[in-house]
DNA sequence: TACTAAACTTTTCAGTGTCAAGATTATCTG
DNA sequence: CAGATAATCTTGACACTGAAAAGTTTAGTA
């Protein structure tokens, strides 16, 4: 019999899984407050917990953070996925679903998008992160190939990071100046003209 | 004759010029502590006045870093000019130079950049600030208009404005993404060569 | 059951932004 | 030139913050 189960009302003095419910307080607090407001203790304080709580489990404030840009970078892989799957599967239209998806996270999670890639709070040296990251970046770069190889002669490693740079910045760069606001002939339209124009742009990047 | 000189060592009650030497104080704040760093006593001590002084220029702490921001993004425009000026006449290399510019501010000011384009500290809808950096955004339409008009036929406002987001699309993506430190392939190299990369990499953005 | 480690709370401290009130200097008006 | 007024800056206070230290409660284990 489990000592605890997670839907009890009645909590005790230990909280059973304060770890992810810290998480997602945290996120809650970045969207209500953004990073300027964002408190620890509004963080403790969502989570019916006394405001010294959270450090037992991540440290510092930055360690929660860090804790978060990981989870965001797991749903940021995983969104790419989504977006692929649902669209034709020779590589082009990969690589653009990728890109879309890439843009489509960042609108849905802006708060956590900012965090994982314009915030110098997460510490970005942190193995779980790092690892991560990492593996973002590599289905990047293998998507990457797969265009490359499709169009007969493949390139060299220099020739390849320059396609890899090249796809990564239009899609970074739509992602976060949709984000910022500052793209609202873009950002204004309906979502399925929207991608639309995303991934013809994307395709730009990839002659 | 004047009642002070700027260079007085012997400094009066009053300041003198307070407003330009608080907005140095801030960007070096910035500079040395990030914006999570940042604080409105920190720039206060390195103008070498009271703590609430600030406030009476600048209101409060996000008003500081909007003034800031807007004295960005004078710099940005005017280091954009500079590399047209050192670039071909013709419209294609003027807007590859003015993206190479771009990133040439984000990575000679990253603090400042970041504030511009991925803080929400500032007042986006201040005057002054929303005024210049339109301005910004207008030059570059020009340039692309210039590109594409020169191709012969002229296009439409809104495949027009598809050009102008992907030409913003890359060059900003590319100067987040270096500022961030995620493009080492790209950021290690010696400035010439890179400008060289990153030329070829906005060259794509307008087919 | 007793011991130990983990989870959480309480207390305390220095540092922060902002407000209100006071001190000093510049500027404008007569 | 004098006196009033406005601008500039300082001082002091307040509520809030992140972090460290020490204390309390629970869980796990032997």
């Amino acid at each position: 019999m489990k000592t605890k189960s997670i839907t009890n009302d009645e909590r005790s003095y230990h909280h059973g899984n304060l770890f992810s419910a810290l998480l997602d307080a945290a996120e809650e607090e970045l969207i209500d407050h953004g990073m300027e407001g964002f408190s620890l203790r509004g963080v403790a304080k969502r989570a019916e917990v006394s405001h010294a709580a959270p450090a037992h489990h991540f440290g510092d404030a930055n360690g929660l953070l860090t804790a978060l840009a990981a989870r965001g970078f797991e749903r940021f892989i995983q969104r790419q996925r989504d977006f692929r799957q649902r669209s034709a599967p020779d590589p082009r239209a990969q690589l653009e679903a990728s890109g879309v998806g890439y843009v489509a996270f960042a609108l849905e999670n802006p708060a956590i998008f900012r965090l994982m890639f314009s915030s110098d709070r997460p510490d970005f040296d942190d193995p779980d992160l790092q690892r991560i990251a990492e593996s973002a970046f590599e289905e990047l770069v293998e998507h990457v190939r797969g265009v490359t190889e499709d169009q007969g002669s493949p390139k060299k490693d220099g020739a390849m990071m320059l396609d890899v740079a090249a796809a990564w910045a239009v899609a970074h760069g739509l992602a976060d100046l949709l984000v910022a606001g500052r793209l609202n002939t873009l950002g204004s339209l309906a979502p399925r003209t929207r991608d639309r124009r995303l991934a013809a742009i994307i395709a730009r990047a990839i002659p």
